[in-house]
DNA sequence: ATTGAAATAAACGGTAA
DNA sequence: TTACCGTTTATTTCAAT
């Protein structure tokens, strides 16, 4: 993972679909070199695929909201089970299991406030485990989800 | 945006680098009217562009913490003061705007607990506008980003 | 550098809402 | 009529050896 990896990284993440000769003049490369760099960091994992991003709304996805998730209990089975709940959940975008309190936070998407409102009745709150879970709505996506920092 | 378009997005969101022809027999037309489509679809904006998916790991970003912040004043120039500096940070992957308190959400990552303290004393802190921040650090991302639901 | 595959673009006729 | 598909053709670009 030298330096030149590290560029190779950074221009995939914003351009995936950034054809190999192209690659290869921005990084000071020829084509056959490139190419075994890219092989081989995807076989190591290191760049894990590719995926358009999509704007939500196009799909009328037009509400975002946060919820923190307090557990009733922290033991291994209660985690589990709601961690396995939740990722079966489609509108359930992001979970982070946090240190302390509260125990989860979640990135939620959906059409509006109403699918929002259904949503948490119906199906968040029936999540197992959990005591009680907090909403705040998101007003702005200030800075949409980035690529890492490759310096 | 049909239901073609949707299952469109929906592969395109899982395999950014799939080919026309593989897309077109997934979702049951040929090659033309599949990249049309696409053609369409990144013209309207609905594909916003591809990127590759990174391990952080592999860049040596191994620590991540969410950072709640609540600002001094909620006037339309602290807040976009804040904001523009907030996106200057390449540590700051996503930064959302909140309703109510705390005002903003910030999901960070460093390589480590030590590189953490120094961002937030040195570059955090002094981010303008800023009454308090609390940090939370993650533990696990049970959901990692997702592509959106399409049905 | 070469070969084969794929992307891209345009044109044309057919078809269903 | 409008909008879309499918086929065809041609050109370009890329991957891969």
């Amino acid at each position: 993972m030298d330096a030149i990896d590290r560029k190779i990284l950074a221009e995939l993440q914003v351009q995936g679909r950034i054809s190999t000769t192209d690659l290869a003049a921005r990084v000071g490369l020829t084509v056959a070199p490139t190419h075994r760099r890219i092989r081989d960091l995807e076989a190591a994992g290191a760049i894990v695929g590719y995926r358009a991003v999509i704007d939500p709304k196009a799909l009328g996805l037009n509400f975002e909201a946060l919820v923190f998730v307090t557990m009733k209990q922290e033991d291994r089975a209660t985690l589990l089970g709601f961690e396995e709940a939740a990722a079966a959940v489609p509108n359930i975008l992001q979970a982070y299991r946090l240190f302390g309190d509260p125990d989860f936070l979640l990135r939620v998407r959906t059409a509006d406030l109403e699918s929002y409102t259904r949503l948490q009745d119906d199906v968040l709150a029936l999540l197992p485990g959990v005591q009680r879970f907090t909403s705040t709505l998101v007003m702005k996506d200030v800075v949409g989800d980035r690529p890492y920092p490759t310096g």
